[in-house]
DNA sequence: ACCCAGGTGAGGG
DNA sequence: CCCTCACCTGGG
């Protein structure tokens, strides 16, 4: 079937947005790009182009600052790029832990991105038992199949579809999608959010627990799904995905090489971390994939 | 031809 | 509870 380009690449002849310049105040856009938090960008010369909820997002970096053409304004673009506030004050508190400190210098820089609630849920939900390239293929596919196209010229783009469109995708579609076993999950999902059981609105203003509990009843969300959703979506600091990285990491650095089952990884995040845990879990995850990749 | 990949849910101990 | 296992599918 012939697919659309998520995010067009044809000549562009029209820009709806704006030019301008951010201090990058510590943020290394590729560390915090290729962490995992976020699938939907790509790199265009050393630009990065970004799908962020209701807009294309550019972004270049140099030594001292962020050069960014948006529709989006200014402040919303600071809103996404810097979930947390500002990187290094953020640093300074997980370097307090020996471990981290010596970590840090491998993989300063991460932002954690304020991404938007349902499609960092059914993205994670696709992401399980799957890899980074065959992620972003069927996330792409979808958008392409059933997103709203947006924006004109260089700012086009379909956007994520939201849940009552996919929740009445044909059969077909998803398979083209190469979901696999997952797109009974995602209609389910979809269907659930569509109906309003719960409401994005109500998963945004619940507290931790309340938001883990009802993430966690949704089909196709376990815990490694519920709490990228809580940190990546939802912006709850002390959420910390464990997958099978984090897991490694975890157990090498602070337990001996000694196994752990992931539920007592996360319990022993939350504890020692506290508000800083899914900060400090980005930073090990990038470090477990840097190690290994270089080890390879 | 296998095997793996940012897990989940069903089923049995 | 805890553990094990099957599972779509594209790319090594």
């Amino acid at each position: 079937m012939a697919v659309r380009p998520p995010i067009a690449d044809h000549e562009a002849t029209t820009f709806e947005g704006t030019s301008f310049s951010l201090p990058r105040r510590g943020l290394d856009l590729r560390r915090t790009l290729e962490c995992g938090q976020v699938f939907r960008y790509r790199w265009a010369d050393g630009t990065a182009v970004i799908v962020a909820g209701a807009a294309v997002l550019r972004v270049r970096s140099d030594r001292w600052r962020l050069h960014v053409r948006s529709r989006m304004p200014a402040e919303h673009v600071e809103r996404y790029l810097w979930g947390w506030g500002p990187i290094r004050p953020l640093e300074r508190d997980l370097a307090r832990d020996p471990v981290l400190a010596a970590v840090l210098p491998h993989t300063r820089g991460i932002s954690i991105l304020g991404q938007d609630p349902w499609e960092t849920l059914a993205t994670f939900v696709i992401s399980q038992n799957n890899n980074i390239p065959k992620i972003r293929l069927s996330v792409d596919r979808l958008c392409a199949a059933l997103g709203e196209p947006s924006g004109t010229g260089q700012d086009a783009y379909f956007a994520f579809p939201d849940p009552a469109r996919l929740a009445d995708a044909p059969e077909r579609l998803l398979r083209d999608a190469a979901v696999g076993y997952r797109a009974p999950y995602l209609r389910a999902l979809a269907r659930r959010i569509a109906e309003g059981d719960p409401t994005l609105e109500d998963l945004a203003a619940a507290p931790f627990d309340r938001a883990r509990a009802a993430l966690l009843d949704l089909p196709g969300v376990g815990e490694k799904v519920a709490e990228c959703v809580l940190l990546f979506g939802l912006g709850h600091r002390q959420a910390f995905p464990v997958d099978v990285w984090v897991q490694r990491a975890v157990e090498s650095l602070y337990f001996g090489g000694h196994r752990r089952r992931p539920r007592d990884i996360q319990t022993f995040a939350r504890d020692r971390f506290g508000p800083l845990a899914g900060l400090a879990q980005q930073h090990l995850f990038h470090f477990a994939r840097i190690v290994r990749r270089s080890a390879v």
